[in-house]
RNA sequence: GGUCGGUUAGCUCAGUUGGUUAGAGCUCUUGACUUACAUUCAAGGGGCCGCAGGUUCGAGUCCUGCACCGACCACCA
């Protein structure tokens, strides 16, 4: 036998309990079940590529514990897992693996590189869904979704057609993000703008009609002078205004470029005369519109030099600058270098810098779809939590722009537009009804290619909650389930995803997908730093799972969520703590509680037959439940926790079950067990498996959670009269503990005590529980007096209004505990006297609310009382 | 540059419409094998509530300014 009595483990209860969960599907919803109704969340769904980061537990934590406690409120709760199809980042995983077998997707062709991709989703898809799965997230796995499934396909191109028939989908060229490493269009949120040092070169441009004067202009991006097609001057600009029109000759090209007026060019910035690159920057680009400019390409898609950039034709875009600037130096064009700290636009997925870029690309036209999710959300629709992001919210559907939709990727949902070879368009949902509309349009069957592109990935991601559920179809499910209730993601994607969802929400089905999208906080590490491989700071969830356990992890993560969660390793000992004091105090009570006793339900006790200690707990424990259920309905999971925590550990073991050790009871028997049973059941969203586990031993059989009903709040065991009744027992048993401790009482020397009461009730209550006083402050002797005696030699202690002396003898030092009572009498008389003086203020007697006052009457009273025993107590010291 | 947050114990955070002597967990110190639990129990230490003003009988809480940290947005070359 181990000495170790008993230790919870968490991997073999966890490996149980999922094991029967996959056996018997508890968390499959079925519409129209309950007369509750339907609650439903849809899971942001992960990259395929995904591996469950820190991020994710904390996202799929929050949204479990919110259906599980609806499925236990009675409720159909379905939560719709899933997966991302994440086109760039899927295409790169794959990619790479290509270049290790010495190969490209060029190489490889299309239709050979679509099939590596769904080989590989085939066989690593899962990855994260299974991640998901072991962190005992309640989803309905069944219906697990992909975006690229057949089905959805069909929605996708539904939408696309049906926003093309509006006129809401067009193609143009447009100067959109690209990334030369990607190849692909990358859309506005996509590219991220990063903070960078760089240089502001000044370049001296001259005339034509004299070479020796020059107007001078700034760029940070040297290289692209090598297409610029005009010079820009404020129009209002003195310096310049009789310049406008003049002829210059562009360095290293020799090309004629003239000086043009328009009123986007600042006065104050640089000198104040811009070089225009029409086709590589989006400024350049309005205005190169504007002006009826040559638009010139410099650059091939992978960020090389073309023919346009002349002898610089061939060199990476970067080895072009420095190139052109050592050119631009030995021609003595270069007026100086200003160090120059501005914003860059990276990709997302890769971390390259991105190039304006001149191309055609498809684009969804945003206003009208933005104008109706402007109107529901003034409607109240979707409550966003916290309030404050609201604002950001709304400030991005007034100003949305159009969405660049196409990709120059090949995994995703290909563009279902066809063309003739004379480029005519054919926008249909399959390649036949394509031809059906080539063959109506020409008369005849003619050759038709699809468009080479594929939609950006959140062109599929932002139909989620409905194409889930089989929306173009009208299916039971999609009209019973939708729309969903919460959705829980972090604010990084307000707009990438949220916003966009309530747009085809509001267009597709007529209503916004959500009625509350909860944006919870980013987790880091202990030094506030976003966790990330890179930075190699990053705490594996597996690992914690591993060592800790599941529950621990969510138990101490959703604990120590506030805005940001910063988390290490040593925050997950508190959860794995916790199970273990469950574990333990449920043992406990199974070995103190007859089976005859657990079959009592609480609504047959009554109140009136209950011992204090009882009818105490069950008070605590109903405001405890009301405290927890109101939390979890506010979305203020930590706080959950933090009231669980308090009231299991510090009030149910620590007192309670100390308390009614060893009471020989049927009635403490139930009670104990009831509010242990309840109080699993409340923290079985929370910390699902040892729960779960403790339950069923309980009860006898295996049980299912979380198709358990959420326990009710009976008024009837509502008592705050106990509650102070029993606060000044444990006050007191706590002065006596605290007094053994001061004075080395050892454990062994049994001591007696007096107990002075000054009303007849507390004296009552003394003598009804001096076996709990006896027992948890180790004291033998008891003895109860209505009014003080002459003792001598004592230590005193006094809890609202009973006094208890100790006979000492020669245990004790007398001078130092004098020191330490005159000390405490002094704090209350100063609490006393700053209540005296706040009583004696008039502005406060006159305009302070009457209870307020009437409290700090009692409140000085009572401290003044105070001091009188513990002077008195003084002179027993003697 | 714009918008919005944050600043409370050594650390992580609570602090509801202004109203007792500002709370909790962790850490730290001390003591304890007690009818489950040492992943435990008990006791204790530790706070100009970022700074400066203002409103008020009364401010951690409301207002103004400042400092520092952070997030998001953004086409000044």
């Amino acid at each position: 036998m181990s000495e170790i009595a008993s230790r919870y483990n968490p991997k073999e209860v966890e490996e149980k309990r999922l094991k029967l969960w996959d056996k018997k599907k508890p968390f499959h919803a079925t519409a129209n079940k309950s007369d509750k109704g339907a609650f439903t969340i849809v899971i942001p769904p992960p990259n395929v590529t995904g591996v469950l980061h820190m991020g994710h537990a904390l996202n799929n934590t929050l949204q479990d514990i919110l259906t599980r406690y609806k499925r236990m409120q009675g409720f159909d709760a379905l939560w719709m897992p899933g997966t991302d199809h994440a086109g760039i980042a899927t295409q790169n995983v794959v990619e790479k693996q290509l270049v290790k077998e010495g190969t490209t997707r060029e190489a490889l062709g299309r239709e050979k590189f679509m099939e590596r991709l769904w080989d590989w989703k085939q066989h690593h898809g899962d990855t994260i869904i299974n991640q998901l799965h072991k962190l005992g997230s309640s989803c309905d796995w069944d219906r697990t979704r992909f975006t690229m499934d057949h089905d959805y396909s069909e929605a996708v191109n539904e939408v696309f057609i049906r926003l093309h028939e509006r006129g809401l989908i067009y193609q143009g060229q447009y100067i959109i993000n690209w990334c030369p490493r990607c190849q692909t269009a990358l859309s506005d949120e996509e590219a991220e703008h990063k903070d960078t040092n760089g240089n502001l070169w000044h370049i001296k441009y001259p005339f034509k009609d004299n070479p020796e004067q020059f107007v001078t202009v700034a760029t940070t991006r040297p290289e692209t002078m090598l297409g610029d097609t005009a010079v820009a001057v404020n129009p209002k600009d003195e310096r310049y205004k009789n310049l406008i029109g003049t002829v210059l000759v562009l360095p290293l090209i020799n090309r004629e470029i003239r000086i043009i007026a328009d009123d986007f060019v600042d006065r104050e910035f640089g000198s104040g005369a811009v070089k225009v690159t029409p086709a590589h920057d989006p400024n350049d680009f309005a205005m190169g519109r504007r002006h009826n400019l040559e638009f010139i390409n410099i650059m091939h898609p992978n960020g090389v030099l073309n023919d346009n950039a002349g002898q610089y034709k061939g060199m990476d875009r970067f080895a072009g600058r420095k190139a052109v600037v050592k050119a631009l130096e030995e021609l003595g064009l270069l007026a100086k270098i200003d160090s120059h700290a501005h914003s860059v636009r990276y990709c997302y997925r890769c971390d390259t810098i991105v190039e304006p870029y001149l191309s055609k690309q498809w684009f969804v036209k945003m206003k009208p779809l933005a104008d109706k999710a402007l109107l529901a959300f003034k409607n109240g629709k979707p409550r966003i939590q916290p309030k404050r992001w609201e604002k950001v919210y709304e400030n991005w559907l007034v100003e949305t722009r159009d969405w660049c939709i196409s990709r120059q990727i090949w995994w995703g949902h290909r563009i279902p537009v066809w063309y003739d070879e004379k480029g005519n368009q054919f926008v249909a949902r399959n390649n036949k009804e394509a031809q059906k509309l080539a063959l109506a349009y020409h008369g005849k069957d003619v050759e038709l290619t699809q468009d080479s592109d594929v939609l950006d990935t959140w062109f599929s991601s932002w139909l989620w909650p409905f194409a889930t559920l089989g929306w173009p179809k009208e299916s039971r499910d999609l009209k019973y389930f939708y729309p969903t209730t919460t959705l829980f993601t972090a604010p990084e994607i307000i707009f990438f995803w949220v916003a966009r969802m309530v747009m085809a929400g509001v267009e597709f089905m007529g209503e916004v997908p959500f009625s509350d999208v909860v944006l919870h906080g980013t987790v880091r590490d202990a030094k506030g730093r976003k966790m990330s491989k890179s930075l190699g700071n990053a705490i594996d969830p597996l690992e914690i799972i591993e060592e800790y356990g599941a529950d621990a992890l969510r138990f101490s993560m959703i604990l120590n969520s506030g805005q940001d969660i910063y988390i290490s390793k040593d925050k997950f000992e508190q959860g794995r703590n916790f199970a273990n004091k469950l574990w333990n105090a449920s043992r406990f009570v199974m070995m103190n509680v007859s089976p005859k006793a657990r079959k009592a339900e609480l609504s047959d006790l009554d109140p009136e037959t209950l011992d204090l200690s009882s009818r105490w707990i069950l008070s605590r424990y109903m405001s405890a439940l009301a405290q927890v259920s109101k939390a979890i309905e506010e979305y203020r999971y930590s706080e959950a926790e933090n009231v669980l925590y308090e009231f299991f550990w510090a009030t149910y073991c620590d007192w309670y079950l100390e308390m009614v050790k060893g009471k020989d009871d049927l009635n403490v028997q139930k009670v104990s067990y009831q509010v242990l049973l309840n109080t699993i059941k409340m923290l079985h969203p929370f910390i699902p498996f040892v729960t779960e586990e403790l339950y069923s031993q309980f009860v006898g059989k295996e049980k299912i959670l979380t198709l358990e009903p959420w326990p009710l709040v009976d008024n009837r065991f509502v008592d705050e009269g106990v509650e102070k009744d029993i606060g000044t027992l444990t006050g007191l048993v706590g002065a006596i503990r605290n007094a053994r401790a001061q004075w080395n009482v050892k454990p062994q020397d049994q001591i007696s005590c007096i107990f002075v009461a000054s009303s007849e009730k507390s004296l009552g209550i003394l003598k009804d529980n001096s076996a709990i006083i006896g027992k948890i402050a180790r004291i033998c002797d008891i003895k109860f007096l209505s009014q003080p005696e002459g003792v001598t030699n004592c230590a005193t202690g006094v809890v609202n209004d009973v006094k208890f002396f100790i006979p000492l003898g020669n245990l004790i030092d007398l001078d130092k505990e004098k020191k330490r009572i005159t000390k405490e009498v002094e704090d209350q008389d100063k609490a006393a006297k700053a209540i005296e003086g706040r009583l004696a203020n008039e502005g406060f007697v006159r305009k302070a609310p009457p209870e307020v006052i009437e409290k700090e009457r009692q409140r000085m009273a009572e401290l003044k009382a105070k001091s009188i025993e513990l002077k008195k107590a003084i002179e027993c010291l003697v």
